[in-house]
DNA sequence: GCTCACATGTAATCCGTTACATGATTCT
DNA sequence: AGAATCATGTAACGGATTACATGTGAGC
């Protein structure tokens, strides 16, 4: 069976201890969904598939109360994880940025509607700067707990990545007022 | 007619002088594709759209000896794409970071693997460094010759981009060679 | 004559989101 | 009793890629 890169979301949350759809959802909100989100209409199916090919193994959950399936990694899932982290060859990298887009086409604007796209451009990674930091004190909780180090490093990164378009919308407006000449770094 | 963000590159390409969806696509492909990919499957067919809207006027072009039908903005298409340029609200913001996602489940990998993920990472964003740095020379020209300047503002941005993220492995590697704690700024 | 770049287009497919339907349990 | 959360699932839709089909003109 073909397993896209979704497929090993879903490997690798319940390798952290996920169970169900619903706690792989829950997970991937408040950390993957930053570089790679994923939806129900995806998870449900896609558990399926994973059971059926052997990688995971589920039944009906009768711990919780709930009507849950729980799910858990066979060690042919486990082997497909690491294979996929270990693998060779290029990594999906794909960015759709709406700001930058707009602001390569930004020669059509006046000078005080360039700056008011870079605010607005500024304005959206203050946004997701503080969503990140919002949900950094749960990180660090489940980081002591679990031992795991990757996720706040993930988080922390995530937070460096925000600020770096923050300071380049800084420096893109400090460069458009002083009317300084194209060349130069930024 | 609902435009999307896609609609928008075209009418921005057309506004810079792309005259064919051949034109536009090649145009993007140097540029806009590193933050919003369009292919050929998406061009032809909101070509007509677009049309039909009123907003780009096309008409067979028998200057070139080839049968291409050459398109240009009809001033309703100028004033739609400076409306989206100057439009308030959030912006389209998507990331699928497949290195950051294996970077994330990177615990399941012992010191020595997590050292060639971040290897890989690295080389991947060198990868797309180099890319950049080979359009340079041609994007300087075509500022020049058009006297636009957020092109180049934009490639300048991307390779600042790359660098950030070459620089985090950098960071990231000494981080874990050197068994630091998890704490402290990246 | 051949190859490459120019040029247009579409059908199949894939991937993913959104919206909706449904219902149980826990908390207040 | 009612609201919020837990929990599963799917159908419709949208957006985009891939692969293919087709053909012309320019340069070697």
């Amino acid at each position: 069976m073909a397993l896209g890169t979704t497929s090993y979301v879903i490997l690798g949350m319940l390798r952290k201890g996920a169970k169900s759809g619903y706690e792989i959802k829950a997970k991937a909100d408040i950390s993957t969904r930053f570089f790679w989100a994923i939806s129900y209409g995806q998870i449900y199916p896609e558990l399926k598939r994973l059971e059926e090919a052997g990688l995971i193994a589920g039944e009906a959950d009768p711990d919780s109360g709930r009507q849950r399936r729980a799910y858990t990694l066979t060690a042919a899932g486990d082997e497909a994880l690491h294979e996929w982290l270990t693998r060779e060859g290029a990594l999906h990298f794909e960015l759709r940025h709406e700001g930058v887009l707009r602001f390569f086409f930004a020669d059509a604007l006046d000078e005080s509607e360039q700056l008011e796209l870079l605010a607005t451009l500024r304005d959206e990674h203050q946004r997701l700067r503080r969503e990140l930091e919002r949900i950094q004190p749960a990180a660090e909780e489940r980081s002591a707990e679990s031992g795991d180090r990757f996720p706040l490093l993930t988080l922390e990164t995530g937070i460096a990545y925000q600020n770096f378009f923050i300071d380049l919308c800084d420096r893109l407006e400090r460069r458009l007022t002083e009317r300084q000449p194209v060349t130069g770094g930024i």
